[in-house]
DNA sequence: AGATTGACTGCAT
DNA sequence: CATGCAGCCAATC
């Protein structure tokens, strides 16, 4: 293998891929789930993230269920058209419902209202 | 080898 | 509800 480590990045990589389809997961919740990382190696992963690596970034949110204001290019609207794609409707204020599509393994606490 | 950055998060103001 | 600040740790320059 290359004269790279696979390191945290590789790690981060798998479990997004291991999101399921039609649903989501946070950064941070992706942090916890891999251990030893924070939200902020995620995203920076997922900055760093190339078509090439198959991952479903877009199936990653911030923890208010939001796209990503991410930094530059309209990338955030591809990202929303992708998770439509995915059946994954967005709330009028374009925003996730984790209750609903929110990783099995990521349940925000059942609080029925 | 040191400084900077980065698609985050949570709490305080 | 909007804005600000601090904490996190690794990759990149």
């Amino acid at each position: 293998m290359s004269t790279k480590t696979p390191s945290v990045y590789e790690r981060i990589y798998v479990t997004v891929r291991e999101i399921p389809y039609g649903k989501v997961a946070s950064y941070g919740q992706i942090a916890r789930m891999v251990g030893g990382c924070t939200a902020r190696m995620v995203g920076y992963a997922m900055a760093s993230v190339t078509p090439e690596k198959e991952v479903p970034w877009h199936r990653v949110i911030n923890s208010q269920g939001r796209i990503s204001p991410r930094a530059r290019t309209s990338g955030e609207l591809l990202q929303k058209e992708l998770l439509e794609e995915e059946g994954i409707q967005l709330d009028a204020e374009e925003r996730i419902d984790f209750g609903t599509y929110g990783w099995e393994l990521a349940p925000p606490v059942g609080r029925n209202s």
